[in-house]
DNA sequence: CAGGGGTTCGTGAACGTTCACGTGAGCGTT
DNA sequence: AACGCTCACGTGAACGTTCACGAACCCCTG
């Protein structure tokens, strides 16, 4: 039947083939110059003004005279294809700036999977190692991620659950909003939550073992004399890591109350000075201080130095998460060292858990675990 | 047809299925009693044996006794639905984990636009800001992006390009491949690169305005003084800072061969330790030395520290870029600064006309120009 | 010349959703 | 009683691709 026709093409090789797809009927085999693919297509006037529609398999079936499958094997470099008319289709692809549809292709064809990865702000240096972690591991698994930067705006949180609950096969990120307002918005997918407790959410999740890190920290700290020792945080509740603070300077012994906890406004190194103004205001007589992170250290450590007070000496300073940046400061940062890329496949693990039907994983074997870094500032 | 039976139970509010919304009179919302207990904590854990073929429209449509269009009208929250028969729909979905197929919505309606990024070294500050720009500037048009992380490996460039050329509708990024190679894994789909002149590709670009900027860097070394400078490029082929580099000192009339100019391994802290060993050793009558960017630089200030050079007094150092990070060490860096942010932006500003057709942006205008940001390295 | 096997190509039929209609019930107006 | 209107809902028909078939042709072999 109609194959006929593509057949005699295929055998006239003279001209004419790249223009019209029905030709001029040189055989007995005209039964059909109307194909049943593309019937409401009208060859010729095809935009009347610049209404450039994209074109389609069909549309490069028809210049190259061959049918929808054919185009589909050249495009996708299939074999049970002749050379010559692979080059031809090719040819008319590129003549009409063809490029297959990824959504009629996923349709047909499952296996693409699109991961969502929600990261705070960009330009601490501590959530780009985390996405490097989960790109890394979402890469190996064949998966695609769309990133998306909140900074630090619960809003836009939303915003983005909203768009990747629609785009997005399962999600991780960062999140403050509690559990309820995250499954309104979640429209079912699932969800990996980046540094939070078991106990925090019923979600899946991976977090940092903040206590047994503290406790390093503390202990270090402690062995080197401090007994005097200040926090300053990076949230105004107390999150893990204050209350780790808290529990383990208290099972010191050591003094402690809400003076000794001075709230940054941002977690950056401005922040931190910020914060350290105050501390110092409230508490001069610490001797040591812990930082939430690594930048808010930082920060204590410029506000200390310009108050006169020289560190380690007359101050010493405790990081938070092992940034690199904390070797090139003068002193070098001591700091809780976190494995941020092991964190980040880690949540790729548990979003594929998640997809297998299988229990997430909870508890130790969901974290990562601090490691004491001993350089110069404390 | 199930449609009937839809239709006979929405009639016969009495019908054993838990479906039973209140008769003509939408009263007060008794919904279904039979199923509201679903406390399932667990996502996923609904299928205990095989056959976990994900739901469709259909399947949500049948339990609620409904037609696909009313399931569409529910989930995606539009008019004309009855608020009951809605709650019943919904609570279906919810019990088949129902979630609708991103590529049949998106193969109908269009607007979706999905560009790929690639970046070569998520742990060097510099990228993950001219990310946040793109991400900023995508999400202002409601594109969504999703990231790669080549490594600074040109196997994993066309890997990722190889990918993206199937599920993006563009891409920006970092490569090092020629025009050619990326034409052949492109597939058709529009590309920007990042911080290629325009004579360097026939894609469309964005770029830095190193010329203007080395100027810049290098007055305000000669002005201080000095006469013989070095730089630690960070390239082995002669790339434009280090052309422009070579060309101001000439203009200067300043000495400089190949001597001058030493390469590092990477683009790194560690990096440009290595490379400055190597430059003091080729060249020790250095007083100054321009890095490839401000990583490097920072190890060239560590390297000569630790050679017993005090920078600036001994050896003054000056930084591309303008990382954040140089601000924290000591001495703080004296550096060009760019515009990261304003990078990654005009990269989605090339897209944008790309996608619409138009030319896209040439020579000045798709060129950031660096700053001279002058702290105390130099 | 019948038959077999290998190429090369075409034809419905999905895939899961939304869009543009169409329909019937209910209610009020004339 | 006839008409019109609104509400709630259902019915093909796309959207663009791949998959599972099968058909026509070619080159052999017996």
């Amino acid at each position: 039947m109609s194959a006929r026709v593509g057949r005699s093409q295929r055998k006239d090789p003279s001209g004419a083939r790249a223009a019209a797809p029905a030709g001029p009927g040189p055989g007995p085999d005209k039964v059909l110059s109307v194909w049943t693919d593309n019937q409401r297509a009208e060859p010729g006037a095809e935009g009347p003004d610049g209404a450039r529609r994209r074109a389609t398999i069909h549309d490069v079936a028809r210049l190259a005279g061959v049918s929808r499958q054919t185009v589909s094997r050249a495009v996708n470099d299939k074999g049970e294809i002749d050379p010559a008319t692979k080059e031809r289709v090719l040819e008319a692809a590129r003549l009409l700036d063809y490029r297959p549809s990824r959504f009629a292709r996923g349709l047909v064809q499952k296996g693409a999977v699109t991961a969502g990865l929600v990261i705070p702000d960009l330009r601490n240096p501590f959530f780009p190692e985390v996405a490097a972690g989960v790109l890394e591991a979402a890469e190996q698994r064949g998966w695609q991620v769309v990133v998306w930067d909140s900074r630090i705006d619960e809003a836009r949180e939303r915003q983005a659950l909203d768009v990747l609950s629609h785009q997005a096969d399962a999600v991780v990120g960062y999140f403050k909003d509690p559990d309820d307002v995250l499954t309104r918005h979640l429209g079912g997918v699932p969800l990996v939550l980046l540094e939070r407790g078991p106990q925090q959410t019923r979600f899946a999740a991976v977090g940092i073992d903040a206590a047994t890190g503290v406790e390093q920290g503390l202990n270090h700290l402690f062995r080197a004399g401090h007994r005097r020792i200040g926090m300053l945080d990076g949230v105004h509740g107390p999150g893990p890591r204050r209350l780790a603070f808290l529990e383990q300077v208290r099972r010191l012994g050591l003094p402690v109350d809400e003076d000794w906890v001075a709230v940054c406004p941002e977690h950056s190194v401005a922040g931190g000075e910020a914060g350290m103004e105050r501390l110092l205001a409230a508490r001069p007589e610490i001797t040591a201080v812990f930082g939430f992170n690594d930048l808010i250290a930082v920060g204590a450590m410029r506000t200390a130095r310009r108050h006169g007070r020289s560190v380690p000496d007359d101050l010493a300073v405790l990081g938070f998460d092992g940034l690199s940046l904390g070797e090139l400061v003068e002193p070098a940062l001591t700091t809780l060292h976190i494995d941020k890329r092991q964190l980040g496949r880690l949540a790729v693990e548990q979003v594929a858990r998640l997809r297998a039907g299988e229990e997430p994983l909870r508890g130790a074997d969901a974290w990562v675990v601090p490691e004491l870094v001993v350089r110069s500032s404390a």
